[in-house]
RNA sequence: GGAUGGGUUCCCGAGUGGCCAAAGGGAGCAGACUGUAAAUCUGCCGUCGCAGACUUCGGUGGUUCGAAUCCACCCCCAUCCA
């Protein structure tokens, strides 16, 4: 029993690498313990994008609340501060019902947002006048690396972190300042600040193999679901091809083959590679939090077994 | 049986006497990540390693100071002729 954790309340977080079953576990606990889910997925906020985000559908869910899915329209642009406002908005009304929250979703940066309390400053997101001006300066022969050299003035911190490459970075370094006069650098040290509640973080995963056959698998049956109509639906209804929400996996391949840019089968080994890719991000991301527990899902049975064993180890961690 | 074009590192594919462990791409592995994060970016990628060394380019033998690259024979593949 310790008493630094007494007072803190109890928030679970199911991660891991996409395709895991993050979704069916989140569900199980929040049926054995009294919880909702809060979505942790970067993607799965948008409406009119379910198929190819393999969005829980309304028999997954179990009647188990559901947060943060299915509530932006496909053009807007959302934001990691906007996640970090709505999902801790979400926490506390869950906590409030006296229930517990169980954050499910892949999206690291928005874990570390909410498990972490990183303070996002008042430099808006979404698309600045200055960021405009960045980008066609960016888009200029020689123009990436005129703006990493006078981030090196400006902001020399930053551009000591920052690859001359990462062009997107070194424009929103560059914009922070602009919109604020103060260095992007001068707001990052809450790295490693402490959350007001306790979280206990697991972090899905199977070998890599079989995680790769899950991948493609899953792959397969999004085409049969129909994820081709999927995306044509929503260029129909006009969502810019360069929206946030057409840069998911799933989406912008099947916008190549629309175009004629690539075949169908082009287009389909081209999500499963591109999940692949993405999966090994996102568990480089979770191997680096110290406070994530793995699930191993090869050392278990089958679904149900990981599930009670999740179920356990909450139980366990709220009577410390 | 004859003619021609080919066999290159996990895959595709460049290379045609030294600057080649061998372009480029793909796949894979590892990492970064603070308001686009399913995004963006970086490194590795024959073996051992610090330098450097060692083994590779269908097989065997040759020419040469030196060959993946030239010659001979053999094996396999593709297309065409019979």
């Amino acid at each position: 029993m310790t008493d630094r954790f007494a007072a803190k309340p109890l928030v679970a977080a199911i991660a891991g690498p996409t395709a895991t079953g993050k979704t069916e576990a989140a569900v199980a606990v929040c049926e054995a313990l009294g919880g909702e889910v809060i979505s942790m997925d970067s993607m799965q906020i948008y409406k009119r994008l379910s198929i190819g985000t393999a969005k829980p559908s309304a028999l997954e869910t179990r009647g188990i609340p559901h947060h943060l899915l299915s509530f932006v329209e496909p053009g807007a642009a959302y934001s990691v501060a906007d996640y970090q406002r709505d999902a801790t908005a979400a926490m506390h009304s869950v906590l409030g019902k006296g229930k517990l929250p169980v954050f499910a979703g892949g999206t690291g940066l928005y874990l570390r947002a909410i498990s972490h309390p990183l303070a996002f400053g008042a430099a808006g997101g979404g698309r600045s006048e200055a960021r405009e001006r960045l980008e066609a300066e960016a888009a200029m022969p020689g123009g990436p690396a005129r703006l990493m050299a006078r981030l090196c003035e400006v902001d020399p911190a930053s551009a000591a972190r920052l690859h001359g490459n990462n062009t997107r970075r070194v424009i929103r370094a560059l914009e922070v300042y602009a919109l604020t006069g103060e260095p992007l650098s001068a707001r990052q040290t809450d790295w490693e600040a402490e959350p007001e509640q306790d979280f206990i973080i697991f972090a899905l995963n199977w070998p890599r193999e079989a995680l790769y056959q899950r991948i493609n698998a899953r792959v397969d049956r999004m085409m049969q679901a129909g994820l081709v109509e999927e995306v044509r639906a929503l260029l129909t209804e006009g969502v810019p091809r360069d929206s946030q929400a057409m840069q998911a996996i799933g989406y912008k391949e099947i916008v190549a083959m629309l175009d004629g840019v690539c075949t169908r089968e082009d287009a389909v080994e081209a999500i499963k590679r591109n999940s692949r890719r993405y999966a090994k991000r996102q568990l480089t991301w979770f191997r680096r939090d110290p406070s994530a527990r793995w699930v191993d899902l090869a050392a278990y049975e089958d679904a149900s077994a990981m599930h009670e064993d999740l179920i356990a180890r909450i139980r366990g961690y709220a009577m410390e």
